[in-house]
DNA sequence: CCTTGACATTCCAGTTGCTGGAAGGTGTAC
DNA sequence: GTACACCTTCCAGCAACTGGAATGTCAAGG
């Protein structure tokens, strides 16, 4: 199949496709006798584990890895689950940092709101109150 | 005072502070006669309003739209309070893709620390439970 | 036969927010 | 004199693409 009914199959884009290829996450397929790249249908297979992994939040990284392995057959599995117990604290850690982020920006933001509207910078302003946030942890 | 003066009471790297004069959020401070960059309490107080917009999860574009509205001393608090909003929303979009992405890969990772964990990569594996992950949404 | 269009190819550059390094100048201490 | 910690500039690279230029290929329509 080209390229474009790849593309169609895992919503990849072409683009993204050949940039996978260059930097050797999916083989090098047959070309054509116009140069046009075949593939087969175990591409497809692969660039859909590729994308349900990109999904998962694996970068390519990671997901170059787990293809590797899987690739020499040598246990994947046991380098794939401790790749997802490392994934699940960041994870934990990032949505922690994000709710924290969330109180901060909405109480200034209502500190902000109750401010009136149009008047010039001064050190009521939510320009200051930005800063505040900063004092606080220092 | 001396780049890396400014550095260490904001904790901005010296290179970083350079990279921002070089974007035009910092301006170009005074030099002395080596050439030496030399920096007012002001640009201390900037730098520090960046770290705090940065720590609050603004890019750089919106913190250079910050400055140049507080620069030209024009309502900034408005544009401010808008991009608050905004990331708001954002923020709550973000944090509920990542809680329903911690539980899809707790999910998996049960699903597959239940399989027998030093066997070949076959359709039992937790390769092909990434790829449930893909058929599921489709 | 020519043109149009929709594909394909390669390569180069840009994105964001830095960071590292090279190659060189400056200032102070021993 | 030389060691060391500063400073300067510029160039390259990270991730994961995306856009565009310049060119080639193929089928259909006038």
């Amino acid at each position: 199949m080209f390229i474009h009914e790849l593309a169609e199959l895992t919503g990849v884009s072409a683009k993204t496709i050949r940039y996978y290829e260059s930097i050797g996450l999916m083989p090098s397929p047959e070309r054509a006798e116009n140069n046009y790249r075949q593939y087969s249908p175990e591409a497809v297979e692969r660039l859909r584990f590729i994308v349900s992994s990109r999904s998962l939040g694996f970068n390519l990284t990671d997901i170059g890895e787990f293809l590797s392995a899987r690739d020499e057959g040598t246990l994947p599995c046991q380098r794939v689950l401790n790749s997802f117990d490392k994934r699940i604290l960041d994870l934990d850690q990032r949505i922690a940092d994000l709710l924290a982020l969330r109180d901060t920006l909405n109480r200034i933001r209502n500190d902000g709101a109750s401010l009136p509207p149009d008047k010039k910078c001064d050190e009521q302003c939510v320009c200051y109150l930005i800063n505040s946030n900063l004092e606080e942890k220092v």
